[in-house]
This record gives C-alpha cells, sequence and structure tokens, in this order.
DNA sequence: ATTATCTATAGATCTATAGATAATGC
DNA sequence: ATTATCTATAGATCTATAGATAATGC
C-alpha cells in the first residue's frame, strides 16, 4: 500500500489544504489531527510522518490558505467591486474556503512568533492592493486610508458572523459596502 | 468550609470574570474548566454546581465581558478620542481585559444561536454609540458610516494583534486613528 | 436538612510514538 | 533497503459525575 514519491506529496497537500478548511471553519483547538487526517482520507497515525506537530501543520495550513486566497482572486478596478465580493453573503456563510484573517485572526494572534503563517506578508500585500487600486481610480494614493478600509472590510465580516440577527448581519454587509463603494 | 449564601454569589461571579479574562487571553477551546477553576480560587470539581456545562459558562463569560466593557467605558466627544483608546497599544497588547469582539470574534461566531452571548446587543450598542458621536459632532448622523467606522475599529486591532512585525502593528494602529479622526 | 465545595475518578478525546506492513526505487 | 502508511497504544488532558465533608440557614 506504499505510495509513490509523487503520491505522498500529493497526500501532504491534501492533508494541508484539508486542514486549512476544517482550520478556518471550527477553529484550530476545536480540530484534532485525526479528524484532519480522515478528511483527507488517511489513518490519524499516519501524521508524523508529514509533520513534527500539530502546530507545524498550523502554520503550513495557514500560510497556505493565505497565499491561496491571493492566488485565486481577481483584480479589482474599484474598492467597491473587491468589497462586494469580500462582503458578500456567501462570504460570510462560507467561512472554510474564506478569508484566513477573518475566519482566524484572533487564533492565529495567539500562536508563536515565527509560527504565524506569513500573515504580515499577506497584510502587506493586501494593503498594497488597494493601494493599487486607489491609484487605478485615478486617486492619489493614501496608505493609511488603504490600511483603515481593508480593516474595515475584515471587522465587517467578523461582525456579520457573529451577529446573531440576520437582518443585522446582512445590514453591516450591504453598509459597509455602501461607505466602501461611496468613497469612489 | 461552607460559604455564606453572599460567598457563593462571589464565587461564581469570580468564576465568570476569570473566564472572561483567560478565555479572552487564550481562546475559549484552548481554556479548561480546571483553569478557570484555579484562577478563581476553587477546585474545578465545584464547576458544575455553579454552571450546567463549559458551554452555559462560555456564553455567560462573553456575555459579561461585553457588557462590562460597554458599562466601564467613558463618553467620547470625537471619533478620534474613541480610535485613539481602542487602538492604543495598550488595548492591543492587553487582550485579556480588552474588547471581547477583536479577541474572540470568529469564535463566538462559531457558537450556536442564542448562546452567543449578547453580541448582537452588543454591536447594535456600538453602532448607536458611534451615531450619538457623529450627532456631537455636528455631522449628520449616517449609519452606514458608522457601522463601516466601527468596522474599521475591529478589523484594524484583529490585525494589529495578529501581524509579526511591530512597524506594521503599530502602523495599523497609528494610521487607521488617523483616518478615523481626520474625517471629523 | 440543605448546599457549596472538595476529593477522587470515570470516560472521552487528543497529541504523539512504536512497531508492523508492503510497495517503491535505488 | 527505504519509506509512506497503518494498527495499536501510551500518556496527557479535558469534561463531567459521584460521594464525602462541613458550615450555613431554616
Amino acid at each position: 500500500m506504499r505510495p509513490t514519491k509523487e503520491q505522498a506529496n500529493q497526500n501532504r497537500q491534501r492533508i494541508i489544504d484539508t486542514a486549512g478548511r476544517l482550520f478556518r471553519e471550527k477553529g484550530i483547538h476545536a480540530v484534532g489531527v485525526d479528524e484532519v487526517m480522515k478528511g483527507a482520507g488517511l489513518t490519524h497515525g499516519g501524521f508524523y510522518g508529514h509533520f513534527k506537530s500539530k502546530g507545524d501543520l498550523a502554520a503550513e495550513a495557514v500560510s497556505h490558505a493565505l497565499l491561496e486566497s491571493l492566488r485565486s482572486e481577481p483584480a479589482y478596478a474599484t474598492l467597491g467591486a473587491l468589497a462586494k465580493n469580500y462582503l458578500s453573503r456567501a462570504h460570510r456563510d462560507a467561512a472554510d474556503s474564506g478569508c484566513t484573517v477573518a475566519a482566524l485572526g484572533p487564533e492565529i494572534a495567539r500562536l508563536p512568533k515565527g509560527q504565524r503563517g506569513g500573515i504580515t506578508d499577506y497584510v502587506r500585500a493586501r494593503i498594497e492592493q488597494v493601494e493599487q487600486i486607489q491609484a487605478q481610480q485615478g486617486e492619489t494614493v493614501d496608505r493609511g486610508k488603504a490600511i483603515a478600509d481593508l480593516s474595515s472590510l475584515v471587522g465587517a465580516l467578523v461582525m456579520a458572523r457573529a451577529v446573531d440577527d440576520p437582518a443585522l448581519s446582512d445590514e453591516i454587509l450591504t453598509e459597509t459596502i455602501r461607505v466602501l463603494d461611496g468613497r469612489r
């Protein structure tokens, strides 16, 4: 039953991908190695052939999820278009495949430094993305405004998910879109 | 060694208060009943005389922490003053006594509905607080803008805590303050 | 007598390891 | 021979319960 080197690498990638989704859905602490391996179609004992510890997997899974969301994203012409996508109900209701900062931000903050899965580079890249949109819209590039707008996006998604009332949740999404869009 | 009814109630409050701090510092899942009870100066077996389950405590601890942060807060004349306080380094570096939404937002979102510790009422109160500041500043009251500004505060704090680089973390705080303050 | 707390522990779960297995790849 | 995976399990931890204890409060 031993897989080829290629297949073993694919298995490793599938573990990372599965962990990325499960962690975002349920939180890192709420998901065991057992559940991750079962999700990847493997037995949990095999885990330690791929990773030294669960913490190592957490760092790699966070890093992979962050890079993936940067990579798979289209270019936006306006901040409003970005906001409409980021603050959609679909994104709110699918945390497992969505923004890692909104799903795991506080949990990532508690990880030891150097094990935070490249979130620093990710945030930097996002800030620059918003700056580029500003330039493209013919505005003066204002890095501080880019940071504040990015913060709006993350904060609105966190609140829209946490809140119990669907009407308030929708209002947080649509009103934040409106304000970010209106500033064009 | 049996305490008076009054002392038992104080013990219960101390459990809730201790849990509120430990949960915000380490995350709900990362803290056991044992650790909470030790923090409150009690043995862990006594816990179930006060609460039916850890989940019940979580709901009460979140609720208490939210109400406490509303109660203990001064009135702000301007949004900039609110931002300067909320986005201070002191607040960033003391999650255990700080904003529950920024510390536990995603984790609260995963709690079952009706067990989310009154976060809906809390968010509503915060929105109204920002609206009142708008009125006080002589601006037209814009609920959408209040929501977007509140989102900026929460998102900036989450990112400032998650990020690995102290300079970037500081920049996120100070620039978001500047933007929120400048819009006066 | 009631009850808040403590001691002790059951039962479940979780991380990690050890040894066996079997197919790959030198 | 090497190694990715599996089976089995050790050891730690975590939630929850049972029974004992001792002071309160009717």
